[in-house]
Parts: C-alpha cells; structure tokens; sequence
DNA sequence: TCTGGGCCTG
DNA sequence: CAGGCCCAGA
C-alpha cells in the first residue's frame, strides 16, 4: 500500500508539474543512482555556465566547488537521502533557507544560490499542492502520514516544472478525473468541503464517491449515476505563442482555471454546478500562476453550507423530482421552490427544474402515444375498454421510470390521470387527429388541469 | 426581452 | 437527461 501511495503521489506529483516534460521517464527520479551521476553533470555544467556568466571564472572545478557549497548550505534543512539537494522540511521557511544559503554568500555565487531558492520555493509549493489533494483522499493515505511527509522533488521534475513556469507552459492532468460530459445532477457536497482556499472550476464534475472531496448524500444513489464517471480532467490552459518544448503539441500556453468542463457551462456563466477544487493559497501565491482565480464568494459558499443549503441539484432532488411527477405534471415555481427548499434557486436552477419536469412530461406523454396506438392497432373496441391499473404494461413503464426502486406508493390519482391521457390519446388518434403537427396540445391542455397538491412530506425539510 | 414549453437530437 | 432551437405569451 505504502508502494502504492508513494507511486500515485509521484504520479500526481508528476501530473502537477506537468507529465509532457518528455525527457523525463516516469520512473527515473526513483532510480537514483546512476540517473544522479548524469543529472549531477548537467546540473554541475549549467552552474558552470551560470557561473561563468556571473563571475566571468572559466574554471570547471569552480562550478563544482559552487554545487558543493550550495549543497552543502542547504544541508541542515536538507533530509530527504534521496534528493538531499530538493527535499526540503515544510516547516523550512523561505527565510531560513535564504539565511542559511545566502548571507555567507559571496555575490558572485548569489545567483546560483537565488536559483537554488526558487527551486526550494518552487519544489515546497507542488509539495503542498500534492499534499492538499492528498490530504483530501484519506483513502489513500492519511492526515497523520501526510503530516510526516516530506517535500520530494526530482531536480529534473524541479527544472522541468521551473521552465513551464518560466514560459508559462503547463498542462496538468490530475488523476481519476472525469473527461465526458457531465450530467447537471451532481454529488452533494460534504458540509466541510469548504477548505480556506479554492480554485474554481467551471463545471459540474461529480468526483467519484469515493473521493471525500464531494460525495453522495445518499450512497445508494450514488452509483447509479451512469453519466458521472470517475475521470476527469483538469487543464491547464497556455498563453498563445507561449514556449513549446520538444515539438510537444500544446494547446494554450497559460496557467488558467482549473477547469472540469461540463456542457452546463455553455448555459449558465455562474453556474450553480460549479465545483471547487481545493487548493491552498499559498501554493497559488507562490507559484504565481497568472489567471488562477480565487473564488470571491467562498465565505458566502460557506454560509450556504452552513444552512445546508445546496447550490446545485443532486440525485435525491431528480429522485424527489421524479416522484413529484406522480401528482404534478406542470408544477409551478411556487410548488418547486416549496419542494426544494435545501436548494439555493437561482435562474439556472430553476430552468434546470423545469427542464426536468419537461423531460418527465416528454417521457410520460411518449408512453402514452406508444400505447395508445398499440391499443389502438390491436383494435381496441372502445376507449372505455382502455384502462391503467398497477398491473399493466403501461404503469410499469411510467413506474421502472419515475420511481425505479419501487420504494415509493403510487398514488391511484396518477392512475386515474394516467388513464384519461391514454383515451385522450387514443381518441385523438383514431379520430384522425394527429395529422395535425399540433394535436397533441389539446391533450396538454387537458392534461396539465389534473394536476394534484404535492403531499406535505415533498415540503418538509425531513425528506430524503 | 424574458421565460416557459415543446420538439429534436445526442 | 441535457442542449439547441423555435415559438408563444407576458
């Protein structure tokens, strides 16, 4: 498990800094020995080049005696056996590195010693970030051994990261991150989600149940959801014109949003689906990713929380909405804000709902086509012959669809509205009517005044 | 112009 | 189930 945990934060790690760093293989920085010896000479001639550039000394020895000496400064803080050079204690601060790097230092070395202090700098702030999400799937590993962990960055990873940052050229692929298109039904979120800093995502992006991030409010909901896989993708989008390296394709060259797209997007700008990704301020700030946006609003989320109230609908509501359907057809917006009152309405919400009822409508009003020609093409003798009970083909379609775990007792009004939609239906039809592009809203007409009053229990805040 | 509803499509 | 499009009514 151990193994496990450190190969997926490698991972992540390497994901973060960005995987398209192509001269890297995935697994060299965990061959340390004979992978150093070459790093350590490219690493000793791009010092001598710096060096010379700094101090205008030709001399090779000098630049190793510079490496020598920066290591050796930044021993004391330096405890990782792997990568002594990088793996630097949290608690370090940037201060105590620069004191016990720096203030000795001769000026000539000070660059070197500067970019041996970004790195750290760099190094602690995907550290952090790695450590953040980490921290945020106890099932991988938990708060108490992330607490103890260490900041391990391969130099070359530190370089490569130090380059994209340089250029602004990074894409990031965090693991098990959802790549379809997503429903608008999303995981309820947990109450302590609201962490002291979040990047905003514009989309509707269900993590997996599994992920303590966000997770079904009703576990058994939660993998019924087909549409909600557990991949995803977060992107990082570059500036145009921005560096390419290796003749990679890149897509933009700018560090942007974290973006988990959904079609959701496309309608609603401040969409109530929105998902916010964890992420520590301070790694935001230190890696000076330009157009990472804070979320302005996340107090204002956190009162929400607090209130219980959801932002976005969740796969109780659908439920609750589907079961709704067996006395209204047509609800009102007074109806659906009394019925979803744990939901903060907004006019995506809101079109959301009615969009759901519509789906409903279109379902139940198909259904009722089907087997009203059926019927009819059996030759049914009379309309009055036409009857909906709990046993027959049609109420177990409606039912497999509006209440498919058949936990819920349907009220004998649907049955009766269900049977006047499927004469209507089949009068309209036989009677010829349906030659009409338009005929089938005289039905609705009919239909939508047999709306019933929504039980009390649809408007308690119990229910669920 | 906005909103709700229906139809079609994926 | 959701998005796009169209249309009607307020």
């Amino acid at each position: 498990l151990n193994s496990g945990r450190q190969a997926k934060r490698a991972r992540v790690e390497n994901i973060i800094k960005g995987i398209t760093c192509t001269d890297v293989a995935p697994n060299q920085h965990e061959e340390t020995g004979c992978v150093r010896e070459g790093e350590e000479r490219v690493e000793v001639s791009a010092l001598h080049q710096r060096h010379v550039e700094a101090s205008g000394t030709e001399s090779l020895s000098e630049s190793h005696r510079y490496l020598r000496e920066v290591r050796t400064k930044f021993s004391p803080i330096c405890e990782d056996e792997k990568f002594p050079r990088w793996s630097v204690s949290s608690e370090a601060s940037t201060d105590e590195v620069l004191s016990k790097s720096c203030s000795e230092s001769e000026s000539s070395s000070g660059k070197i010693h500067q970019e041996y202090i970004l790195k750290y700098e760099l190094t602690r702030a995907v550290s952090r970030s790695v450590d953040s999400i980490f921290k945020s799937m106890p099932l991988v590993q938990t708060p108490t051994e992330m607490e103890n962990s260490e900041t391990t960055l391969p130099p070359h990873l530190a370089e490569c990261m130090e380059d994209k940052l340089r250029c602004g050229t990074a894409e990031v692929l965090l693991p098990d991150v959802q790549t379809e298109a997503l429903s608008l039904v999303v995981q309820k979120p947990e109450l302590e989600r609201p962490r002291n800093f979040i990047l905003q995502s514009t989309s509707a992006a269900p993590l997996t149940p599994k992920s303590p991030i966000f997770f079904s409010s009703e576990p058994e909901q939660a993998s019924k959801q087909d549409n909600i896989t557990h991949h995803r993708r977060h992107s990082f989008k570059c500036l145009p014109g921005g560096c390419s390296e290796g003749g990679e394709p890149r897509l933009d060259t700018y560090w942007n949003l974290v973006k988990v797209k959904s079609k959701v997007t496309s309608r609603c700008v401040r969409s109530p689906h929105t998902h916010t990704v964890p992420v520590d301020q301070v790694i935001l700030e230190s890696l000076q990713l330009p157009h990472v946006k804070l979320e302005p609003d996340c107090f204002e989320k956190n009162n929400l929380y607090m209130l219980n109230v959801s932002e976005c609908l969740t796969t109780n509501h659908l439920k609750k909405a589907k079961l709704m359907f067996f006395y209204t057809r047509y609800p009102s917006s007074v109806v659906l804000r009394m019925c979803f009152h744990d939901v903060q309405f907004t006019r995506c919400i809101t079109s959301q709902l009615i969009k759901w009822f519509s789906n409903f409508r279109e379902f139940y009003y198909i259904q009722m086509e089907k087997f009203a020609r059926s019927a009819l093409l059996e030759g049914a003798p009379d309309v009055r012959d036409l009857t909906v009970s709990r046993e027959s083909e049609l109420f177990r379609s409606l039912n497999m669809h509006y209440n498919k775990a058949n936990d819920f007792q349907v009220p004998d009004r649907f049955l009766e509205v269900a049977e006047v939609t499927l004469r209507e239906f089949y009068i309209a039809i036989s009677m010829g009517k349906d030659r009409d592009p338009s005929w089938k809203k005289t039905i609705y007409k009919v239909i939508c005044k047999l709306d019933s009053d929504v039980p009390p229990e649809f408007k308690s805040h119990h229910f669920g």
